[in-house]
DNA sequence: CTGAAAGCGCTTACAG
DNA sequence: CTGAAAGCGCTTACAG
């Protein structure tokens, strides 16, 4: 200690530096003790005697000391903050989930750094890139290939997938019986005595439209009666989703029900069906993976696959803690159940 | 160097190493240089033997080499993080913000650490703490309290204030004009006729609240004939507004048109008005101060003041980085104009 | 009960 | 042209 800038029982403390912020150096001459009690007294690990511990506290607290995490982390070698990696913070589903995310990480302690991809695999790549750089504990993400979680696997940074899995058996992965809350719903438009029945998917490579579809084809084959199913792309925006529906409606072999894969092609079904002045359910039965909030203020409402969004964050990060905690535990795949909200968009078809 | 675990050429380098990542270290060792020339060509600063360069390079990318970015930081004493603190990611409002200002930053090179305080003035602190403590470059808030600004001030965090204003003349600010848009759309309503109108608000101690009612006001002082205008104080969620705007509505001075502070307010009101079968607008007006997506789904779409977010997000990025190269620049306040997006549930008023 | 020293992973003057 | 050394801010065995 070549400095004694206060002595020990000062009750003047020096005010905050004035163009840097307070080390522990500076709490340690503040209180007259070393940086190693100081630290001791701060972090409560080790012995201090318990008037130095008060003092030391005093003078942190005056200097307005806050410690740096990087510092620390890099010294302990652990983390305190997870990546979180979304396809559009704009969609409600991925801004749900990474609320929920965020929430359950702050209760543990951790801070979530956030990403958004944009849908692009590359963004993806460097948003992985920069979390191992910030050596984040963890990373929950909702993957557009398998690359990202092979990379953070690599990088021995514990993974989990949601919504969807691209890396089964090698990462964790928390998901919704998308199979089998699709079939419900279909079965409820054959209930109704469609025939005609399109599928709108973005794409069906990912386990999510994959799942979907399967559902969906599952039903059709137990319907027991000849059902022209089909599936179409209607690719991944509002408007794109619009056009293509409006062409489909108005094409020779139209379908009297729609099942829209997820929120956004609903939203773009929904908007085609204004347009054509089609009325919903008399004309046209629309069904949603998904649900949304406009879809309970529309009239009738659109019946949708209702998930639990929260919890799907919840229980991601659960199996992130889980994984960090036990870095060589067999990987798992949680499903979670999905209700189905019931909303009155579905009737029988048209009598044409 | 102690060990050479390969020679120079060697063209087979070592695979990432077993239980640890790989450092610096290992990839000087393994390109034969010090840890000196390593960092030297991995940063491009300094001088390095072209042909050492890209031995170094090709070695770093054989063991998957990435640089602790906190270790970096803690040495160059800078930051490559912006932290990022809202409301309530379940609001549209804020996921769209935060959305675009994750997408500015890191087109600046910049991670995002985002924060949801779910409107505690606690949790907004403890966030503000947790963002000190990591050393972001700055931060970009919602405000709940002037104590945040305040406190990231005094710990010499550049901070810019988005959407409302606790800290106005010592902080840099981004808001959009929510006096003149708010009394354009209550000019709108008065030029229907109406001549009992309810504001509904959540809270007028925030700039926000305070402009959108003097907005209100200012219209109403200005109309030039007898106008009974009342501000509803309706709660902070859905429901709450819901139950107040039905009260309302069924007392004995019920308005023939409302006007919702924001798109949360708005979606109580106009499932009040579903609740009691009045009819937009033919029974009742109602606009709105946020667009929302349901807005222009339902029939008639609602008249909203239509807040570009993502411009509101891209001018803070850009108020925040300026602050950070200029730290003592005097502190500013970007106001944003705002359009009025017209739908049609507005009407005159029924002739009772 | 406390402090000197080492070291986490990096970068950067500076010496040669 | 390259490397040894120092140091960013912290914590932690270890010596006394």
């Amino acid at each position: 200690m070549e400095r004694l800038t206060v002595a020990p029982d000062a009750p003047d403390l020096p005010a905050l530096p004035p163009g840097r912020r307070a080390t522990i150096k500076d709490v340690a001459e503040g209180a007259a003790v070393s940086r190693s009690t100081a630290s001791r007294a701060l972090t409560g690990r080790g012995y201090v005697a318990p008037g130095v511990r008060e003092r030391v506290r005093r003078t942190a607290q005056a200097l307005g000391y806050v410690p740096d995490a990087g510092a620390r982390n890099l010294r302990q070698q652990v983390s305190r903050s997870v990546g979180v990696l979304v396809s559009d913070l704009r969609n409600s589903f991925y801004a749900d989930l990474a609320a929920g995310v965020g929430q359950q990480s702050r209760r543990r302690g951790y801070a979530m750094m956030l990403s958004d991809d944009n849908g692009s695999p590359e963004r993806e790549l460097e948003a992985a890139e920069a979390f191992v750089a910030l050596r984040v504990a963890g990373v929950i993400l909702t993957p557009l290939s398998a690359e990202v979680s092979e990379y953070l696997h690599r990088h021995r940074v514990p993974v989990v997938e949601v919504d969807r899995q691209f890396c089964p058996g090698r990462c964790d992965a928390v998901v919704v019986d998308n199979r089998g809350a699709a079939r419900r719903v279909t079965e409820g438009l054959l209930a109704q005595g469609h025939v005609r029945i399109a599928l709108l998917i973005d794409e069906a490579d990912w386990t999510t439209g994959r799942d979907r579809a399967a559902g969906f084809a599952g039903a059709v084959d137990d319907a027991g009666r000849p059902v022209e199913a089909f599936v179409v792309r209607a690719g991944w925006h509002v408007e794109e989703a619009r056009e293509r529906v409006r062409a489909l409606l108005e094409g020779p072999s139209a379908p009297t029900a729609l099942f829209a894969a997820n929120n956004v092609l609903a939203e773009g079904a929904w908007r085609a069906a204004q347009d054509l002045g089609r009325r919903i359910p008399e004309d046209l039965s629309l069904v949603s993976f998904d649900d949304a909030a406009w879809m309970s203020m529309v009239g009738p409402g659109v019946t949708a696959v209702a998930q639990d969004v929260v919890a799907l964050g919840e229980a991601a990060v659960s199996a992130l803690f889980e994984r960090i905690d036990q870095a060589d535990a067999p990987a798992r795949t949680v499903m979670l159940a999905a209700r189905v909200a019931e909303r009155g968009s579905t009737a029988p078809p048209p009598a044409s």
